[in-house]
DNA sequence: ATATATAAAAGTATAGGTTACTTTTAATAG
DNA sequence: CTATTAAAAGTAACCTATACTTTTATATAT
């Protein structure tokens, strides 16, 4: 901006919205509250926070982030700004979208008892309040943009997993089926990924050899 | 954001930053304001503007744009959103960065006379104030993205042009030459240019085609 | 009138990557 | 020890990107 008339201008509230995504029972997932009031009560909206006056709509979604799921270094990244002057009825607030991605585990799952947050397949969402369901198709598209030029099995699945896992993922994020081959030849000449000495033999005979991400190769792919 | 406490929040200016290229004697060009007031006097900036209590940040970018270049319809895209606390000494301010793609025409060259608006070529760009550097670089970084997957031509030059001036905008938005007959090959696999029967030949004996965009092709390519 | 020079335009050959599909492997279960 | 399972490896066809060469059309010079 240049400089005019600062004091003239009208001030707006600020927030943040995140689509979180995790990955269990092989089904990528979306961590959603219930609205407890009207308007709109009973729909569910992504997990929103007030930007406060010392941080970045960045710090923001973290420090919401952290609250919510007790953990640090969660994967972030800038969607869009939604700015509709009604879109939401209770006031004129401007709301910058995130996603983030998620290792859902144990403690991850009692999010729904501490704070009401519910984990909601993606292919079976419930209705979303205000502009949340646009905010979370814009944001799958930046997941699926991400993963296809990066790993993202690192952020969503557990630190061992089996290519078959990440490619069920994969499967998930982008609704379709991998080739099984392909996948697995195309993955590895990520060259990102050590072969551990175990093996997975609960679905196969063979068994299928347990990986698990070489972060120092990671760093030197920017991935 | 989930409906809690709207009253005690503190509440911001919000504004839109717009990176404006154009092209023009064979260089991408970035459209500049000199800044007039302490601090940073002297620096330039992108344009921008506020954020009014009618409009969408989309709006407000579009009525700034129409505002200094008397053009509508211009392509425009979101690019991200500035927010760190103190990135605008003047105050808080929460700038969304868009980017604008205009053609540059005997008209758009007088920007310089009506608004003290100046074109720059990007390849040596003056000292920006605050983030604008940052902003261009994000802005220039999503020009690059859409050129890969989509012809911008229609955006940056006339309504008729060559093959070899397509190349030149393309050379110039990547920093790098393109190969003419593999450039040629790709740009009309495209399937989007109608060729005209007119020729320029002030650069060569043989004369080059002129082309323009098929906009009926260009919809149903989803350009 | 013919030759020359220019860059457009078309063509070619190689390499690399994607894709669909087949074969082999390892280990368990009957 | 044979059958079964999915992992893992291999293959062949195809498509695209890239570097490079040849041909074409025409204004200008001789």
């Amino acid at each position: 901006m240049i400089l005019e008339s600062y004091n003239n201008q009208e001030k707006y509230l600020v927030s943040i919205d995140c689509a979180i995504f995790g990955y269990h029972e092989g089904e990528l997932k979306l961590l959603l509250f219930q609205r407890e009031k009207e308007p709109e009560k009973g729909k569910w909206s992504l997990i929103g926070g007030w930007v406060n006056p010392d941080e970045s709509a960045e710090e923001a979604a973290t420090r919401v982030l952290q609250h919510l799921t007790g953990l640090h270094d969660i994967f972030l990244e800038q969607v869009s700004t939604f700015s509709k002057p009604n879109r939401d009825p209770g006031g004129r607030v401007i709301s910058v979208v995130f996603y983030a991605l998620i290792v859902i585990d144990g403690e991850r799952m009692k999010l729904s008892s501490e704070f009401g947050a519910e984990w909601w397949p993606v292919k079976s969402l419930p209705t979303l309040i205000f502009d949340h369901q646009q905010m979370f198709e814009m944001s799958l598209e930046r997941l699926r943009q991400k993963a296809n030029y990066h790993l993202v099995g690192r952020e969503l699945l557990p630190e061992t997993f089996t290519i078959t896992q990440l490619r069920n993922l994969y499967n998930s994020i982008f609704s379709k089926d991998f080739d099984p081959g392909n996948f697995r030849k195309k993955v590895l000449s990520f060259g990102v990924l050590d072969r551990l000495d175990t093996k997975d033999t609960s679905v196969s005979k063979k068994g299928a050899y347990y990986y698990k991400f070489n972060e120092q190769k990671l760093n030197e792919s920017e991935n």
